[in-house]
DNA sequence: TGGTTGACGGTGG
DNA sequence: TCCACCGCCAACC
């Protein structure tokens, strides 16, 4: 299914998805774009795809880590809570439990 | 064509 | 609670 879409563009589109105030890890995006263990190429998309389109700084590392930001990480966690996200531990749960609600329905 | 790197995830010590 | 090791996947050299 939806197999002429190449993994970094689905990767992208599931991170545009992410609506303001929420956020995602990397490995949530992965399982969306079809690869839950495709985190780590996850992260290497974005370093390489940063645009305007792709809310990159709403895309998290588990375990409540910001993960990286071209060495800018306090500027991505301040980015998180201009828009009213907290990074930790239970920001990563509370997320996970209720993702997007339906977002991935699109998403397929 | 093959090996290394990297914005990760999870488990173990 | 923090650090280290192993495993997975895609891009780059």
């Amino acid at each position: 299914m939806t197999a002429s879409v190449d993994f970094p563009t689905r990767v992208l589109w599931v991170v545009r998805r992410i609506p303001t105030g929420r956020v995602s890890t990397y490995g949530d995006v992965a399982a969306m774009a079809g690869r839950p263990r495709a985190a780590r190429a996850v992260g290497n998309i974005m370093r390489k795809c940063q645009r305007a389109d792709v809310p990159c700084h709403r895309v998290i590392a588990a375990g409540g880590r910001l993960g990286g930001y071209g060495g800018r990480e306090a500027a991505k966690r301040a980015m998180l809570a201009a828009e009213g996200i907290v990074v930790s531990r239970n920001t990563v749960r509370e997320f996970r439990r209720v993702r997007w609600r339906g977002a991935r329905s699109s998403a397929r």
